[in-house]
Parts: structure tokens; sequence; C-alpha cells
DNA sequence: AACGCTTACAACCGCAGAAAC
DNA sequence: CGTTTCTGCGGTTGTAAGCGT
């Protein structure tokens, strides 16, 4: 599985694939000292390990509550939602997908997009591409970038578009290669922005009417419809603009504080998916570890809620039913019949307008525990955040006529 | 059975940025 | 303020295993 070779490197460190007794000293220092300064691994175990070995080796499979075996058609939902919003910030991803890691995620990811490019098909569901370009057309944008606030006070009149803006460092590229599912989608796009700048312009025209200064108000949300009618459009809008262009990975890079914000606790149904919470793993709440024969694999046991759900002696793969759509290009293969069905019950998709169940065939029957959740963000913030967007969110697809628009 | 191809996974590298010292 | 350490990302490689021929 592991890098051929296994010999050694510069210094006498050791590469390729880890034995159990190389984990077990490191789980042992990491029980002892708990995660962090990595590099004095090697000096206080005798590991011939760099630091940064032993960080990857921990962070990817040692650490508890790690979720092994195939993505379940919800998490692989989430992946997709987080990537057509981020692009390839697996740490962020992974954040949201409790007891996966940002390598797990991005050789899926890789994996995936192989396969689909070889087979000629789109990368996102067309439900995840119009979720997602509802979000960006609203200009919900909790990532804002602290760095580029300057170019977009040159816009603090008239807001600078979402979509594209020349003097916008997070405005669309002519020729991006991050964001396929943009490409995919960009008609819906453009039309979205066109009526987002619209709004704008109208909306800032009616303020001037009133001689106030309040902020544009994103599309569709009930007050800005206000605006519009009182400006003499009624319900009614003029032509769109026709662009053509696409989203970099980064529009909505959140370099400002990281966090979680509005839009990715809408996008993720947080209250359903609890996030992972590094910390939680931090010094002094380190659970029991333990050995798992014959594999050299670890497996939390403990008195963490989390990890009491999956019994000693039983993987934490679930499923072996997310055999979706896709199919027809992936082979079904290393779907492990010890795979335990898990409850996913709790992870279900909350945003409006779901993928379509041909998208994703679940088999009706894969479940999963939630693996636990640290989250660094309280319930009440959580529920503010909520309403804050449900405030603001068009009602449903339906109710807006998504698909004749499309 | 042997072979080739594909997939999933583990691991490495280099780089950049942040944080700690 | 410079150095060290840690973290994250993107890219890549290597291997086991499944599958088809």
């Amino acid at each position: 599985m592991a890098r051929a070779g296994g010999g050694e490197g510069g210094g006498g460190l050791k590469k390729g694939p880890w034995t159990q007794a190389e984990d077990k000293l490191l789980v042992d220092h990491v029980r002892r000292h708990g995660e962090g300064n990595w590099n004095a691994v090697r000096r206080e175990t005798g590991l011939q390990r760099c630091g940064k070995s032993c960080r990857l080796r921990w962070a990817n499979h040692l650490r508890p509550n790690l979720r092994k075996g195939p993505f379940s058609p919800e998490e692989e939902r989430h992946i997709l939602r987080l990537h057509g919003l981020v692009g390839n910030k697996w740490a962020r991803i992974s954040s949201h997908l409790p007891g996966r890691t940002d390598n797990e995620i991005k050789n899926y990811w890789n994996t995936r997009l192989k396969r689909r490019q070889r087979a000629g098909l789109p990368l996102y569901p067309p439900d995840i591409e119009r979720e997602i370009a509802v979000l960006r057309a609203q200009n919900v944008n909790p990532f804002a970038d602290t760095d580029h606030a300057a170019a977009n006070n040159a816009h603090a009149v008239l807001p600078a578009p979402l979509l594209f803006d020349a003097s916008n460092p997070f405005a669309l590229q002519p020729s991006g290669a991050h964001s396929p599912l943009i490409n995919q989608n960009y008609q819906l796009l453009n039309q979205m922005q066109g009526m987002q700048q619209q709004q704008q312009r109208l909306h800032h025209f009616a303020n001037q009417q009133h001689g106030n200064n309040a902020a544009p108000q994103p599309v569709f949300h009930q007050d800005s419809h206000a605006v519009l009618r009182h400006a003499g459009f009624g319900a009614g809008l003029p032509p769109l603009p026709n662009r053509v262009h696409e989203l970099p990975s980064n529009q909505f890079d959140t370099a400002s504080g990281g966090g979680t914000g509005l839009l990715e606790s809408l996008m993720l149904g947080d209250g359903h998916m609890p996030r992972a919470n590094t910390s939680m793993f931090r010094v002094g709440s380190m659970p029991e570890l333990m050995n798992r024969e014959p594999s050299s694999r670890m497996m939390v046991h403990g008195d963490s809620d989390v990890t009491s759900q999956c019994p000693p002696g039983e993987d934490m793969h679930h499923g072996g039913k997310w055999d979706f759509v896709l199919e027809d290009v992936k082979p079904a293969k290393r779907r492990a019949a010890s795979e335990v069905e898990l409850d996913m019950s709790d992870m279900l998709s909350t945003f409006p307008g779901s993928i379509p169940a041909d998208w994703f065939s679940a088999g009706g029957g894969s479940t999963a525990p939630s693996p636990g959740s640290a989250s660094a963000v309280t319930d009440d913030e959580f529920n503010l955040e909520m309403h804050q967007i449900m405030t603001s969110l068009p009602l449903s697809l339906d109710e807006h006529n998504w698909n004749a628009q499309i």
C-alpha cells in the first residue's frame, strides 16, 4: 500500500510504510505529551521518522475518531457542495466531515475527477450546481477576504460584483481552472450576476431617493424585492447581461479568520453534521488507545461518546451501499463485506432542493453514527447564524421556478 | 494462471504561511 | 526580528487489490 522501499532517507530517517511498532511508539508519545512538537518524537522515542511524517501518520491514521471506509452518499454530497464552494481546500472540507482526513478527501476527489473526466461526465450533480449557484448569486459571502477589502472598497457605493470585476482579485477569471462547477453553470451564474448588479443599482437608486446608505440586500431577499417594487420595477427585471466567466476556487476563501461562516453552516446543515475540532484530541482529552489485531490500525476505545458507538473489533466502515449513478463508471471494488451499517440518519441533507435520489442511489440503508462533535461554535451562535441565513434565502427552488430559468 | 489496467490508498516532497520561540 | 516549528496545500509516486481479457 505504502510507498515501496522503506529505506532510509537523509539523516538516517526511515521512509515507507509504518510498522505496528512505529505506530505504537508514536501513539504512546502522543498519549504522554499530546499532539504537537512532532520533531520531539524522534528525540524522545527514538523513532526514525521526521516530525512531518509523524504528524501525517497521526493525523491520517492514528488519531482517535478517524472514520475509515468508503464515503457515504451523504458525505459525498457534502464533499461535492463544499468543493463547489471552496475548491481544493481539503482541510476545510475535511473539517466538516468528522473522522475524515484531508488526504482521504483529496484522494477521493482526484480519483473521482479522473474517472468522471474519462467518462465525459460532469463533476457535480445538477442540483448541487444549482444550490451553489443560488448562494453565490445571493452574494452570501462569509468568506470575505480582508486582503481584498481595499479592492472592494473601491465599490463602496456600488459593491463589487460577485462574479466578475477586473478590479476584484476574487472576481471571475476568463480561464480559471479550479471551479469546473462554474464552467458548467456559467449561464445561470451570469444571469444571477446580472440580476444582482441590477438590484444593487436599483437599491442604490432607492437609497439615494431616501437619503440612506443601507447596504444592498441579497438577491431574492424580501426586502430587496420591496426596494425593486418601490423603484418602480414591480416584479419584473430588466434584461440580463450575458457574460461568460468562471469563478476561481477561492471565491469564498476565508483568509479573514477561517472559522465557520454562514454559508458553510447552511451548506453543511451543521445542526445535523457536527463539526470536527482537532482540539478535541489535544492533551487532556486523549482517549485510551488500543491496538487492533491483526491490523496495525488503531481503534479508539474509551470514554468518548463518539467512539464508544463503534465497538472494539468492528471497523468503522459503513455502507457498501453507495453505488449511485456514477456506478456506470465506478467499478464496485473494495466494498468490504465486513463494513458495518451505521446510522447516517442525522447527517441527511437539510438544504432546500436536495440532490435527487437518482444521483446518489444510497441504497436506502447507508447509515453511520455521528463520530462526534466538539464544535467551536456554540448552539446559540449556530442558531443565530441559521436564522440570519434563512431570512435571506430563497424559500425553495420551486418557488422561484428555477427549472424554468435554467 | 498470467497479464494489463484501474482504483483506492498511503506516503512523500516542496512550498507557503502562521505561530511560537 | 530572525529562526524554528507546525500546518496546510497541491502534486506526485508507489503498491495492493479488483477486474477483465
